[in-house]
DNA sequence: GCTAGCATGTAAACGGTTACATGATTAG
DNA sequence: CTAATCATGTAACCGTTTACATGCTAGC
């Protein structure tokens, strides 16, 4: 999990309702386990740094299954930083797919439309800005030109990907914008 | 720049021939720097822990623009350990999309052939598990099932990834066993 | 005289990984 | 009775970020 997303997705889950630490752990795993397990060692410590910040509330409950559950609950202020963070994503949650996907996994929870299709819209222009792995004098090289197979394929699936995301884009701003 | 990619992207360059700190920092920069640019606090214990480790040696240059330059070259060791990373890639290098450009990146210089089709197959075999990011009682979720239009546009475009990049491999495995 | 680029470093704060530690309940 | 699941936590280690620090040369 990279740094900053563990507190996104904390922020996110509880946004959609109180639960208690195992079962976000449960539902970050669903998530991006897959791809990077969140770890106990990450995930408690995390709780603790939202709770003394207070954008979290614990109250304790029984456990289901076994032991004590700490049900945690997003404060006032939690909400608005959950809020604020989709609002206005750092340059790197839009640059990075990985990170662009764990705004998108939350972002129904931005009341307003407009606020929605400006997320989009930083996306889409941050695609549309030509880049590339590799460069001749500043000149992004297409895969066309470069000999290196395994270059040549990285920016084949780029270019697939980026294609791909922007007609998504584009259609889903459409229908905002409608 | 996630941990682990900096030291590979060290030794990868390195590998294609000496270079200062500097250049190197310039180098990773046009790789990856759009996404997360590599910091001096970053870089420069990064090549001091591969000095340490004997992966890499110094020697002072004069600097063609001012000051003096620490010329960085791979040792045997440092040649035997980034073969070692490339061929024996962690499971997170292969289910990362971007970890997995850090290894495509610097690929071909595993000297066998065999061995650079051992890492494509092992990517291969990942994006032909079923998965998403969302699930009903463990059945992964296609894009069709999903009601949130942002999660929809998560699927949709991990699906037309998937298939390029899925294309991309059994072509390239395909010329590579021919 | 100043700014931009070249070139290398250190230190504090932060967060993640890995391993360790505890304890209760439920299903086989 | 024992393994799996539920449930929460701590501590050492490691690497990154951010900020600070230095000093030289070339062009305006």
């Amino acid at each position: 999990m990279a740094s900053g997303d563990l507190t996104l997705s904390i922020l996110g889950l509880l946004g959609e309702g109180p639960m208690h630490g195992y079962e976000l752990k449960a539902r970050i795993h669903r998530l991006s386990g897959h791809l990077r397990p969140v770890s106990d060692g990450a995930l408690y410590p995390a709780i603790t740094r939202l709770e003394k910040s207070g954008l979290v509330e614990r109250h304790e409950e029984e456990g289901a299954g076994a032991a004590r559950r700490q049900v945690l609950t997003l404060t006032d202020a939690g909400r608005a930083e959950l809020l604020r963070r989709l609002r206005e994503p750092a340059d790197l949650d839009i640059s990075d797919q990985t990170r662009f996907f764990g705004l998108l996994t939350f972002l129904s929870q931005l009341p307003r439309r407009a606020d929605r299709a400006e997320v989009l819209r930083r996306r889409l222009a941050f695609l549309e800005t030509p880049a590339s792995f590799f460069y001749e004098e500043d000149r992004p090289l297409r895969a066309e030109e470069v000999p290196d197979p395994f270059h040549r394929g990285m920016l084949l699936i780029a270019r697939a990907t980026g294609d791909a995301e922007k007609r998504w884009l584009r259609e889903t701003l459409a229908e905002l914008e409608s």
